[in-house]
RNA sequence: GGCCAGUUGGUGAAGUGGCUUAACACACUGCCCUUUCACGGCAGCAUUCACGGAUUCGAAUUCCGUACUGGUCACCA
């Protein structure tokens, strides 16, 4: 009978479960890979929470010559957004994240979206019907709310089970009534759980977690044919040979589920490992990073940002395995590539994701570039976001990297780019094109900057000089002006003096490029010229007469 | 409300019975180095691991209870 009932319900699925087996033959993979996945739903943009699954993901995989690949999970259309395909495969590219087969590019294993493969589902839950395990549902809408109302009021468990699951057992009498009438109806499978009976998800992050069994009829295909999430993963990984699968730990809770799926279908189910969500602090309370309250969350907003992609890449790996971040700083040339990372590491709570420390990240890899790389990663930046500046890196490229390059081959570089903007706005005082403005000193000192002295340095100045000779001639100049030649004198007794050697270079720095925070001096000076730090001296002057 | 998980400094965290007078990193503060700023170095920042009890010669680490936080209970993923 339930052969019938199958054969009626889906007439035009012929072919069989043996058949699709078939098609996907066990993966040629050594022993221990990692077959694993990324398997989003186009139902919105890329979160860095999407991205931090798919990093862990694609470097479990490939750190094991494993397998990573792409799946897309579109089973629901109503939520389904335009452009949500194209925005995960954008930032999948943008942040080097690569896998093997999948959506688009193609493989063995495929179609690899689900909306294409609904046959396959179809002939499974056919197979599962003729075999007794699941069983079409009439139930309307209605119906199962009147049934959820009286279990909150009796404060029992809700959903279909047990002898709420009324059409488990329609007569094919019944069943072809319903199907006369064009009843819509959905396939649900026949629970075997027993609520008193406890499993144990072996999660590789968590550890051993207990777990009531499964006893509802969970809906395999819905009205329109189509299955729900847990039906289509489950029959996916199993056709695909997922070995392990990575995802949020809001799926926990429905492990059950897919236990009682895989054993109805006869399946050895994955290895899984439950990611902690990425959260946030806001008023002191923790929360989940949220896609809609949160820019910082959309991936999207790194590239607008300047901040590399490598830089979050890093950041993730830090947040996959604490140990990552210990060991990339004491080996500077190493790549995430080169780090082995281990489940049994990563993180069971929620992460706090903290900007503050990405900060930090991006400024120790800027500092470990040379300025050539520096400038040619920044000048896309600049070509999509600021085309005028882009405009000026064109015109003074040497000059640019010139400047990028102070300090810069040092064993202690500096750390003052943290972003592709940093680089403009560390650098304004470059162009003679952005440094004429009145807000180009952000303060205007006055008469606290001796002029004068100013004056004497422009006429010893020589640009052959060594940083040795020229801080001397500064040195002298402190001396016969009244400074101390050395800070410690000054400490010493600043009695003794009007002010100490610092204070000038601080005047030159500050009338050469407005700020009081700026690479070396000496090297500064030989970019931009004595000539140029004469005409921003009575630049200066003129804007001091102004106020 | 049921079920599940988590709770170590301002922050992320290491640690799974004695080597912990709790690593490392970020932030902050101070000192040193330095021609300024930065970079870097050093030091400070939890006498204590949510709270209460139990086990043990010994517990952040094991067990029980409480509190709080998060997740989940759809024909959404």
């Amino acid at each position: 009978m339930n052969k019938e009932i199958a054969d009626l319900l889906f007439p035009n699925i012929t072919t069989t479960v043996e058949e699709i087996e078939a098609k996907y033959p066990e993966r040629n993979v050594k022993e221990g890979a990692i077959v694993t996945r990324f398997a989003p739903s186009p139902t919105g943009f890329m979160h860095v929470g999407n991205l931090y699954g798919a990093f862990i993901g694609s470097q479990l995989a490939r750190q094991s010559d494993g397998i990573f690949y792409l799946r897309i999970e579109d089973t629901d259309d109503k939520r389904e957004v335009e452009g949500a395909i194209e925005a995960i495969l954008n930032a999948l590219d943008a942040f080097d994240i690569t896998y093997d087969e999948g959506y688009q590019k193609g493989g063995a294993y495929g179609p690899y979206q689900q909306s294409q493969r609904v046959e396959i589902y179809q002939a499974y839950a056919k197979k599962l019907i003729s075999e007794g395990k699941a069983y079409p549902c009439f139930m309307s809408e209605e119906e199962i709310s009147e049934i959820r109302q009286g279990q909150e009021l009796r404060k029992e468990m809700i959903g279909i089970y047990g002898h709420y699951a009324v059409d488990r057992n329609l007569s094919l009498e019944e069943i072809k009534e319903h199907l006369d009438r064009h009843d819509p109806y959905v396939i649900r499978m026949k629970s075997p759980g027993d609520a008193h009976q406890e499993i144990v998800l072996h999660d590789l992050i968590k550890g051993d977690i207990t777990l009531p069994e499964n006893v509802i009829d969970e809906v395999l295909l819905k009205q329109n044919g189509v299955p729900t999430y847990h039906f289509a993963h489950v029959i996916d990984d199993h056709l695909m040979h997922t070995t392990h699968v990575v995802r949020g730990d809001e799926w926990v809770p429905s492990f059950p589920k897919h236990l009682q799926m895989n054993q109805l279908l006869g399946f050895k189910p994955c290895k899984y490992l439950h990611i902690a969500p990425l959260t946030k602090k806001e008023d002191g309370k923790i929360r989940k990073l949220s896609k809609r309250k949160d820019p910082e969350f959309a991936v999207s907003y790194y590239a607008e940002a300047g901040i590399p992609s490598e830089a979050v890449r890093l950041y993730l790996a830090t947040l996959a395995n604490s140990n990552f971040e210990e060991w990339y700083l004491q080996n500077p040339d190493k790549t995430i590539e080169d780090f082995t990372f281990t489940y049994k590491k990563m993180p069971t709570g929620g992460t706090l994701f903290d900007m503050e420390k990405l900060d930090n990240i991006c400024r120790t890899y800027f500092s470990r570039l040379t300025a050539a790389e520096v400038y040619e990663k920044a000048l896309p930046y600049y070509e999509k976001y600021d085309a005028p500046f882009a405009a000026l890196m064109n015109q003074y490229k040497e000059k640019l990297i010139a400047f990028l390059n102070i300090e810069r081959n040092s064993k202690r570089p500096r750390k003052d780019i943290a972003t592709y903007k940093d680089i403009k706005s560390e650098s304004t005082y470059l162009f003679n094109e952005l440094f004429y403005q009145e807000d180009s000193y952000q303060q205007i000192v006055g008469e606290e900057i001796d002029m004068d002295i100013l004056k004497q340095y422009i006429n010893c100045y020589d640009v052959n000089d060594t940083q040795d000779e020229w801080y001397q001639k500064i040195q002298t100049l402190a001396e016969t002006n009244g400074y101390a030649p050395t800070v410690k004198m000054y400490k010493e007794d600043a009695q003794l003096y009007k002010g100490h050697i610092g204070d000038i270079c601080e005047a030159i720095r500050h009338i050469l490029t407005g700020r009081t925070k700026t690479p070396n001096l000496y090297e500064l000076l030989q970019i931009i010229g004595i000539d140029e730090f004469a005409k921003r001296l009575q630049f200066y002057q003129e804007i001091v007469g102004k106020h």
